[in-house]
DNA sequence: TATCTTAGTGTCAAATAGTGTCAAGTGGTG
DNA sequence: CACCACTTGACACTATTTGACACTAAGATA
């Protein structure tokens, strides 16, 4: 079924996010797990199954070392937390994270099949309308695709 | 598990960095030690368990003479300080490596699996401004490795 | 040598951050 | 409309981090 649909969830006083049942219950039914591993992404966060992130990790670990490799590390895969619900099916982000993002009351989560994305309200209203123009101008694009 | 994940933290006014609490118990588990070898790392540091370290100062030792081994002595294992937590989990900077990086106030602290690097705030936002726009430059690459 | 200054140490206590849990709200469904 | 599942706010509790201060050591000054 795969993680989809978009949610405005609230982060509560101790920085702790509500994650929509919906995902929780896909993690616990296809990737066995009651946690999620959250890290940077852009001017947001992602969050990956564990296992997923595993393979991730491992391809990362692969590159032939250089300042890619290193980005990589230090961008994506240093800053990743490993987060598991609690008996409301919250997860706590880390302070670092949480403000990098910007998180702060409001937050939008959004299924995007193998992963989780996670935005503060204000820069999911930005990133959204900057995709929704890049569709605009491909009117072909899209109508090609069946939209 | 490996340290990772990002810590702001602050420097005391007599130059001490507190240790984020999950670096200190992974030191105690895993390399059963209650301190840190600090060096420089480009303009910022690096600490590593005390075990790490002799491994790596036995490579540099091995190393056949010339001016990289030189350099290597010089700005690596010379300038090293191994240091200890206080009983608040905090550690001494010798001033010179504090001068080095920059340390003033505020302070990132990342772990980065078998490292740990310490960075002033403001060189860990301009590294970190470098590495992302590597990543968004590539977003084919990004997308290979998984993310 | 006596004194002053500066750097570093040890420790306490306040402030902050994180965790677990309860119960009140909210919204969808039958 | 009543029920149910889910989400949210709140609170008490614990752990961690931070600022502060007194003290020691070392070096500089006269």
């Amino acid at each position: 079924m795969k993680f989809s649909g978009e949610y405005n969830v609230s982060i509560d006083l101790k920085g702790r996010v509500s994650i929509p049942a919906s995902f929780r219950d896909e993690l616990r039914q296809v990737y066995e797990s009651e946690g999620l591993v959250v890290t940077r992404h852009k001017n947001g966060l992602v969050a990956y199954p564990p296992s997923r992130w595993e393979e991730i990790c491992a391809n990362v670990f692969a590159m032939s070392a250089g300042p890619k490799r290193e980005a990589n590390l230090r961008n994506r895969i240093a800053p990743a937390k490993e987060c598991s619900f609690n008996a409301q099916g919250r997860v706590q982000i880390p302070q670092s994270l949480r403000e990098h993002a910007g998180l702060d009351k409001d937050v939008v989560v959004i299924g995007m099949f193998e992963k989780i994305e996670i935005w503060s309200q204000k820069a999911h209203t930005l990133i959204a309308a900057e995709s929704e123009s890049m569709l605009d101008e491909d009117a072909q694009g899209q109508a090609d695709l069946g939209f």
